[in-house]
RNA sequence: GCCGACUUAGCGUAAUAGGUAGCGCAACUGACUUGUAAUCAGUAGGUUGGGGGUUCGAUUCCCUCAGUCGGCACCA
């Protein structure tokens, strides 16, 4: 999906076509108020005051018609440029742009306008020249917006819309939209039975169903396998802790709003855990350590649980419970750097293997004027920060670097991906913690005989199992790799009173080499059973008929192909084998 | 949580200016015996998301609760 906000010749577009949405707005509610209308990866918005109107999508048609009046006006889009305290008279009724006014910096700021017919805006530019070049646009969605980006703030209403230099564009854009929209994971997860939910469990609680616990299976075999060849060590831990060890670990003190409210049982009080941190950090101080022990290595794919808020809500990509793929590495000062490398590698390298290629770094950084939410120890993040800073650079790995993102205890490395539907959001990460460390005071041996305190490394690769199956469900359409697919090979015979044997001895071999397969011995026409094969994503479809039986061979198809391949039996068996063995693609 | 929309059979949907609902797929039964994306016929399946109100009568109008979706805010 194009990004227009990257594209100068789209931006500006983009740009004009919001400020002709807020004219016809302005025609249509006179007295409306407009906020801001900036141009995003998708397009634009325009946030709008409208007092006690509300817009519904309905209200949408009306606006695009009035759009295209001004657009056949064919007024000239005009810059003007005015004094600071010019601009405040001009605009004294508009509380809005009093308040953009009044934010820009210096008294004599030059500020300038764009007018076009009846209508100026405060902005920057720049714009088209002529309304004329804003044919073919669509306004897609309204919604509500805070003031600013602040909850404490009123909401505005934001009515968002694309525009492209030509009608083609524009189509094909609204058709990928569409598509988008075929492959979002809460459908395919419906479509191919993968997980449901129910209003009686209770929302934000996603159940796997066969063919997804298959994939997660195979998911978790697959990270877990990789880790211990890297030295890991998995644990198993409660998905449940006491309140005192989350007060000791600071995230109480963070984040108790979003954590399951707490239980009492016996005069003590329990919580859903919403990170397994703490108890990797327990199991840590379970022993003495030696500093000829690190890194020591605890993985688990844990279970952790948080009070998201409804609106967060979105299939397995965020639900209020989910297993992350976490591990914390106990690591010596000295050992960060090949450690974090090391993460970092294993990063590039599942990336890799799974053909994930829509995928950036971000280094989150703290805000340092936030003195509430971080741990305050100046020292520490500066260490922490400049220490991810050389390792990142001296690997080599392209990164752009967020204030204000940072754990509470610690600075960290984030991938970001982007769904087929929705905000970006992170996939893998890998965090920097001198912090935990210290409050459980962990320890280890060095080789004078000193306590010193270890450090942390807490990452996971494939972030949580339930996101990843979302993200990767997205990215193959459905169409897992065969390592992965639910159903592997279907077998089909032609004629059941004829093929019906020869199948059965293909299916009989195959699973007893543990390839999930299926005979479609049901009395339906081939045509009907490869369709269903096809909607089902079974990566190969296996026809058996007379051909096949006198030569003992088989043929197939791949799902998302044409073309029918025949080959001997034996060496048929031999690939699948092979290909699963692999983790092809 | 906030703003808005939506909720009809397992799934996808139609309809009613207020008179208790059709269709397709899937399921089941039978016929057909089939060579690469839907064979034909029949059967069954719904207190139209829950509750309340208005009304002679509510699936339709109103209130409320729940869930879903689009955004916003949040995301250790």
């Amino acid at each position: 999906m194009i990004n227009i906000k990257e594209d100068a010749k789209l931006s500006v577009l983009n740009h004009s076509c919001a400020h002709l949405l807020a004219q016809a707005v302005k025609h249509l509610y006179p007295e409306a108020l407009f906020w801001v209308g900036p141009v995003i990866e998708e397009g634009f918005y325009y946030d709008i005051d409208l007092g006690d109107i509300t817009l519904t999508e309905e209200d949408l048609p009306a606006i695009e018609k009035e759009m295209k009046k001004i657009v056949k006006d064919g007024k000239n889009i005009v810059r003007h440029e005015i004094s600071k305290s010019e601009a405040l008279a001009q605009f004294k009724d508009d509380p809005y742009k009093i308040d953009l006014i009044e934010r820009m910096d210096e008294e004599d700021t030059i500020i300038s306008c764009y007018s076009q017919g009846d209508f100026t805006d405060l902005c920057r530019g720049p714009h088209v020249a002529n309304v004329k070049l804003l044919k073919n646009f669509k306004l897609l969605k309204v919604s509500g917006a805070y003031w600013k980006g602040d909850a404490n703030n009123h909401m505005l209403q934001r009515i968002y819309g694309v525009c492209f230099e030509t009608p083609e564009d524009l189509e094909a854009h609204l058709a990928e939209l569409e598509e988008a929209k075929m492959r979002d994971h809460r459908k395919l997860g419906k479509d191919l039975g993968i997980f449901m939910t129910s209003d009686l469990v209770g929302k934000g609680l996603p159940m796997y169903l066969p063919n997804g616990y298959i994939i997660w299976e195979e998911l978790e075999n697959y990270i877990k396998g990789k880790e211990k060849k890297l030295g890991y060590q998995h644990v198993l831990t409660p998905p449940l802790g006491s309140v005192e060890l989350y007060k000791t670990s600071g995230h109480w003190e963070h984040y108790q709003e979003n954590m399951f409210p707490k239980m009492e049982v016996e005069g003590e009080e329990f919580v859903l855990r919403p990170m397994n941190c703490p108890h990797h950090m327990m199991i840590y101080g379970n022993s003495i350590h030696s500093y000829r022990d690190l890194p020591i290595r605890i993985g688990e794919i844990a279970r952790d649980c948080r009070f998201e808020a409804s609106g967060a809500l979105k299939g397995i990509e965020r639900g209020r419970t989910f297993c992350q793929n976490d591990a914390h590495l106990f690591v010596t000062k000295e050992q960060i750097k090949s450690e974090f490398e090391s993460v970092v590698n294993l990063i590039l390298e599942v990336y890799h293997e799974l053909n994930i290629t829509n995928y950036r770094f971000e280094l989150s950084l703290r805000d340092p004027s936030d003195k509430v939410k971080y741990y305050p120890d100046d020292e520490m993040w500066n260490n922490a920060e400049d220490t991810l800073r050389k390792v990142l650079n001296d690997i080599g790995l392209e990164y752009v670097e967020k204030i204000g993102e940072a754990a509470f205890y610690g600075p960290k490395l984030d991938v970001q991906v982007k769904p087929a539907v929705g905000n970006e959001y992170t996939l893998s990460t890998c965090q920097l913690d001198f912090c935990l460390p210290m409050r459980f005071n962990l320890s280890y041996i060095d080789k004078d005989g000193n306590k010193q305190t270890p450090v942390v490394l807490h990452r996971a690769i494939l972030g949580s199992i339930d996101r990843f199956m979302a993200y990767y469900l997205e990215e193959t359409k459905g169409l897992l790799p065969l390592w992965l697919s639910p159903v592997q090979v279907n077998i089909i015979p032609v004629n059941n009173n004829y093929h019906l044997e020869y199948a059965n001895e293909i299916f009989a071999k195959l699973k007893d080499l543990n390839v999930r397969v299926n005979l479609d011995d049901r009395e339906e026409k081939l045509g009907y059973k490869m369709r269903e094969s096809v909607m089902k994503k079974i990566p190969y479809a296996v026809i058996i008929g007379n051909n096949e039986i006198e030569a003992k061979t088989i043929s197939y198809r791949k799902c998302g192909t044409e073309e029918t391949v025949t080959m001997p039996l034996d060496e048929f068996i031999e690939k699948i084998v092979a290909e699963i063995k692999e983790r092809k693609n």
